[in-house]
DNA sequence: ATGAAAAGTGTTGTATTTACACCATCAATT
DNA sequence: AATTGATGGTGTAAATACAACACTTTTCAT
């Protein structure tokens, strides 16, 4: 292959990936940031964050960072973009690629995201982040936002089974905006791929509302919502 | 700045743009495609690409990529994702951003074109690419329908001044679809920002088709469509 | 004069979306 | 045993948006 001159002559860059995991609690989603404990930008907040290494695929890299913070490699991950300007991290040149994160915030290991110094802030109080991070976040929920408009990512967030008030105040927190129950709820009972477990859930109501689920099986191939 | 070394332990890989250059003539979408006249995979097709040089921000580097195959350096242009596999290119690792990019064929440098040995290709009728090409055709394309049928990008692979059967045309091509012409005629006489010029254009009636212009400043901030 | 080829123009029905308010249930309290 | 409070659950009507549909006008070429 008498072609390899055609690359050497180029050259090559750090190539890192930025993840945006968002998460769901109390009506309102947060993010879940680091307070850098370590150099560059040592005491700043930023997303969590990482190199590519060699061998590895650049989406494996974001599931390498999302599950060494959380413990968690089946999440829900989409790629946003890749920012790639020349003074964008002021170290050294890194092209970096953002990947939002869905996370059920019940299930995430607390260890390790302790042992990283990170935390879970709800969007409205987030911090001033690192190097084009703000961008990021920006671009990501924006990103999402469409998505869970179009099809039902959201769930991701939720608990396996989950009632339909807070399915509701989940997409109002998605959506930034109120959504009256009756036409949610006739929206929701067209979509047979959200189903009825049968079992009641008592925590939050005396008395007791259903708990559904979302089945993938009925749901793949139908592309509305 | 002792961070330095948080660099250097990671590898660092070639970073390319490889462009999906979309260009509209005779009612059909069309692609300007390479036939390669150069290693790698000389012989073959590809997008319009090139490695991202220091101290040049990604989006410069695919807007020079595109600027030395057409002339043209103030195109609309997009990022669609970036394509981060492994084995991707067979040659060495190489990240790859593809961004679209769309042209008003009537305008671009002919002469550079045929000295890259570049060719508009109806799209129904593009060839096997080469590495994952294929797919970032697919991908840019979704994502230019998604964009056209949301905002009039559209309007940037037309001539400054068009008729609305042209832009019908253009928007039947883009989405795949015919379109009524009354109810489309009747949704951009909604639109304040396409404005009759006054002029006619007889070239292809007897009668005369109004001539109809963008205005770019009536749409800023005019979110719908 | 007429024929061809594209430009231009309204109405009606259907589907979708929005607005809106009350009753049911049950446990805890009195 | 009755009351209260908190959440769950339900239907209808108006408004809006979208989709279907066919004929007339203009003008040049013949």
């Amino acid at each position: 292959m008498a072609s390899k001159a055609y690359y050497s002559i180029h050259p090559k860059f750090h190539a890192a990936v930025d993840c945006i995991i968002f998460g769901f609690e109390e009506g309102e989603l947060s993010l879940l940031l680091l307070q850098r404990n370590f150099e560059p930008a040592k005491g700043e907040w930023s997303l969590a964050g990482g190199f590519v290494e060699d061998g590895e695929n650049l989406d494996d890299a974001a599931r390498r960072v999302v599950a060494d913070l959380t413990g968690l490699d089946d999440l829900y991950m989409r790629q946003v973009h890749t920012y790639g300007d020349v003074e964008r991290d002021p170290g050294e040149r890194v092209l970096s690629t953002a990947y939002y994160a869905l996370v059920n915030i019940k299930k995430y290991d607390r260890e390790l995201v302790r042992a990283h110094n990170a935390f879970w802030v709800r969007l409205p109080e987030i911090p001033h982040l690192i190097f084009d991070h703000d961008r990021m976040v920006d671009d990501a929920l924006r990103f999402m936002q469409y998505q869970a408009s179009v099809k039902p990512v959201g769930i991701n967030l939720l608990p396996e089974e989950f009632t339909l008030t807070q399915l509701q105040t989940l997409y109002e927190a998605i959506l930034g905006e109120r959504i009256d129950k009756r036409n949610f709820r006739k929206r929701i009972a067209g979509m047979d791929y959200i189903e009825k477990t049968g079992a009641i859930d008592k925590t939050l109501s005396r008395k007791g509302a259903a708990l559904y689920r979302f089945n993938r099986d009925k749901y793949d191939g139908n592309f509305k919502i």
